[in-house]
DNA sequence: TGAACAATTGAGCAGATATTCAACTATAAT
DNA sequence: ATTATAGTTGAATATCTGCTCAATTGTTCA
């Protein structure tokens, strides 16, 4: 298998040749990443990290979340769209009102992690 | 504390106020999940994904990355440094290559945590 | 049925963002 | 010094994104 024949730069680096290879026969198919980037996309905005925590300590309907944060309903539930169509969170419709909460236990997962690095 | 004061939405939620109630009270300071959303928007671009994924396995120079993922060196500089500013990457010039490597091991978990999440 | 509340949706807009391109700096080698 | 390689930077651009606004749907209650 050829990895560096038809490279255009660092054409002097032999000395780390090997790491580069050995990087290159690990890597997962560009697919893994896109949506490996897709999920934290999920994750990078205020408003929708926001409603993600709230909905970790206990499922609510769009008004409370719209109450909580200081959105309106329709801002808040642009954002419940994409976490669903993310299937981060799932939603049960109770009279009136919609509720929803974390679809599974990843989600809190990854906030604690990222709660982790935030607070040094 | 009063705390549905001014409400202008959710009139008749009184079932599930204690809830809201609850959550608030746990609410952390806006700045934390501003903070919490731009760690993860680092991780929200599939070139950025990339680059972290490979400095996980070796550290590398910006040529070697800009072979590995297919991409211009002007491109992956241009995210490294987004990467250098949040923090999440550090560097160090060898001669004419600029290695860079993973700033802690909190990237790394993370990253883990998302590939958990996306392998199902 | 009609009124009120809760939620969703689509269009449109202002702001953000990833890449390209060209110019530039830095280091090494001849 | 000159040349070549490696990396950075800023401007420009095409795309994406989060919110507002208005209209609409679904549910409950009178």
């Amino acid at each position: 298998m050829i990895l560096f024949g038809d490279r255009l730069s660092c054409q002097d680096n032999a000395t780390h040749a090997d790491a580069v290879q050995a990087v290159q026969a690990q890597m997962p198919e560009p697919d893994v990443f896109y949506d490996l980037s897709m999920l934290f996309k999920a994750f990078s905005d205020k408003t929708r990290v926001q409603v993600l925590w709230a909905l970790s300590k206990s499922q609510l309907c769009v008004c409370d979340l719209a109450f909580l944060l200081g959105k309106t309903e329709s801002a808040i539930s642009h954002q419940l769209k994409l976490l669903r169509l993310a299937n981060l969170v799932k939603s049960e419709r109770q009279g009136k009102h919609v509720f929803y909460a974390l679809a599974d236990e990843h989600v809190q997962a990854i906030l604690a992690m990222g709660f982790e690095h935030v607070n040094e």
